[in-house]
DNA sequence: ATTACTATTCTACGAGTAT
DNA sequence: TATACTCGTAGAATAGTAA
């Protein structure tokens, strides 16, 4: 039995519910889930309800896959491990350089739509206008982790005529001034990173272009960075 | 490439503290450590390294290993993805029902090499006895958890002239009483759980032989659970 | 539609061994 | 002692299909 692909195949049903619900899930579904052929994906899951990792129910159109007891204490003893790892890491710190952007922060942030959507999220009324940081190689890469595990997802809108597109946004701090991040779902390679504040961080932090800037990154909503 | 098996690979190095310091490591001890053979190991490590996962440093006698920033944030990415999976998860429950032990809970207990441990550990003085705790199997499998991540680990000590052996220890709570689990190193399966806790617990939970009681056990010392 | 069998390909493991 | 090469092979992954 190949462990950490086992692992790996609970950890993907785990994150679509399975500890609380039965996954409804086609093993072509899994397949792309996992990266494999559609074959081996049902083979895999075979072998994971024989371990008694999984419970399975089959429907003529999709079947019904459950984590077993087993699966969760496994999962548990990944999940400890990486905390061991990590211990206390519950935000990130990015480093990057202010430069001046398009000036198009403003005008986005002046958008009804978005503009309630941050009250909302964040609890307080966006400064209108972004610190732009550009990040090196390194903190630009780390980006994905933001993309992929957002705090607040804001929604796209239509308004005047246009789309204008969905972004992540994740609770943060300059120092000990209060801001939050915001990366647009549509740039899918990136090495700015957005931040947003009550107030204008120019002059709260304060500073100027070509300054080095550290801001602290919350993972989880609601939390301080 | 492999995924799973690298992730699993790095996470084991940066189990070793190769985030921090460079790993000295032979590839025989990383082969015992995920399970493989000499030469897979040896070629994991090259692949790895061929990635921009690991630097490597060779020695004459043993290599050493340093995690990059790369597998920093795929570890990381990891990380969340468990932390998703078990969000405000820093405690776990156990269900047993009270049994009658041999009374060696509280002959152990009064030997001063644990007590003054114990006192150290947890802060407060323990009453002279243990509850012992019969768990179900998937309770019982769980136990592995605690014993994998000791949040104290108590020393062996000689007296009287024997052993003493080591002991894993677990701040906890059973409804609003404070408590403790213990769990020999020795023993090395059981479905018993003990605790002990600074009062008689059958008195202040109160509870007797064959009621059933949760206990929730904390992952990470100072913790509360 | 699905799942999962059988046949085939091919990857990845480990034995043997050179360095 | 180490590391890491070649190479035969077991078993995993996929292709082709049946149900």
């Amino acid at each position: 039995v190949n462990r950490p692909a086992d692992v790996e195949a609970l950890k993907q049903l785990a994150l679509r519910g399975g500890f609380e619900a039965p996954v409804e899930l086609a093993s072509t579904e899994f397949a792309h889930l996992l990266g494999l052929s559609q074959q081996t994906a049902s083979r895999r899951l075979i072998e994971l309800a024989e371990e008694g990792l999984i419970q399975r129910e089959m429907g003529l159109r999709k079947q019904r896959v459950r984590l077993t007891e087993k699966a969760r204490s496994l999962l548990q003893a990944e999940h400890l491990q990486y905390q061991r790892l990590f211990a206390g890491a519950g935000s990130l710190t990015f480093k990057g350089t202010v430069k001046t952007g398009l000036g198009e922060g403003r005008y986005y942030l002046s958008r009804p739509g978005y503009k309630t959507q941050f009250v909302r999220a964040l609890g307080w009324d966006p400064y209108p206008g972004t610190l732009n940081l550009e990040l090196g190689p390194d903190d630009a890469q780390r980006l994905s982790l933001l993309r992929d595990h957002p705090a607040y997802t804001l929604q796209s809108f239509q308004a005047e005529g246009r789309t204008f597109g969905g972004v992540t946004c994740h609770p943060a701090r300059i120092g000990r001034q209060l801001c939050a991040t915001i990366l647009p779902h549509r740039t899918h390679y990136t090495s700015t990173l957005e931040v947003i504040a009550p107030v204008r961080l120019r002059d709260a932090v304060p500073c100027a272009d070509g300054d080095t800037v550290e801001v602290h990154v919350a993972l989880r909503p609601g939390e301080a960075p």
